[in-house]
DNA sequence: ATTTAACCAACTATAACACTTGGTTTTTTC
DNA sequence: GAAAAAACCAAGTGTTATAGTTGGTTAAAT
């Protein structure tokens, strides 16, 4: 999501991309857009040239609500919120435990990906990881032609 | 613990007593209460109207401290706090979850067994278990008395 | 002596999270 | 209009932390 913070305004980001530089599978981060597409969150183009844009503004979208969307909780109780953690009741520590589900959504709701964007450790990190990838990804590329000739199939890294 | 905290000044509780309040088995009590005693939180004593009782007041003794005994960690990053979750550097969303992890334990520092023991809600879920216990705990050992008669062996709940 | 209960080590089960495999569909470019 | 790029989709697999099991030994009370 920083990825496309970061690019707004400069057009769609592929999820190869953002596989490529932070270093996740292809295919579980078509998992996780695919949620925070049905969230409202990103909107994503297809063919060429396509990817992935932030659907709201960076101001509007909050951590909490990206986690929301992926974890579909952001829950410390092991009930669900649901009192039922011992036999149908309520477990002795209980209240405790959705206390601190209550604090650790306000910290994540209060921050966007806006303020994120404009933490200088995160610039720093972000450009860091644009010259990697330049060098990283024709590298990489060779592999994928190699296990082609080898195998027939393309595996997505 | 805070089984330990109700009873204090009326002497030691036992694992056994625990794991039927509690619904934990003994063995997996024995190993978290190993580490709680190895940071100093509960003491010890072996034989007959022996347990554990906590080494130190229940205003002494914070979630926090119960936690980091336990698990070792209130850490919200994958690196442990090291900064190296991206091939030896920095990934782009480590600080937040640094400042998420201080969130939590500052959070959890704050919230002494004293505290939840004068909770009405905890007293209340307590008394519950006090009841539950007495009707049970004879149900289970005419099961462990079967389970003994056909296997020879004595199985630990 | 026997029983109770802490103490100890090594192994096993489970479930959430992360990832893989093998596709189809839409859109752009040549 | 063929090929390539990239989103979209479903069902399966791998990994790892957490929780639990098994099978003991040691210390203290009755």
């Amino acid at each position: 999501m920083l990825d496309l913070a970061l690019n707004q305004g400069k057009g769609a980001v592929t999820l190869q991309d953002i596989a490529l530089k932070q270093e996740i599978s292809l295919s579980y981060l078509e998992q996780l857009f695919a949620k925070l597409r049905g969230n409202g969150l990103v909107k994503g183009t297809r063919g060429p040239g396509g990817g992935y844009r932030l659907a709201q503004s960076a101001e509007a979208i909050s951590v909490a609500a990206i986690i929301t969307a992926v974890d579909e909780k952001a829950d410390m109780t092991r009930c669900g919120g649901e009192a039922n953690c011992q036999d149908g009741k309520k477990c002795l520590t209980h209240e405790l435990w959705t206390d601190l589900s209550l604090e650790i959504y306000k910290f994540l709701d209060g921050i966007t990906l806006f303020n994120l964007v404009n933490r200088p450790e995160v610039r720093e990190v972000a450009e860091r990881q644009e010259i990697e990838q330049q060098s990283h990804s024709s590298g990489l590329q060779s592999i994928v032609v190699e296990s082609d000739q080898l195998t027939g199939t393309t595996n997505r890294y």
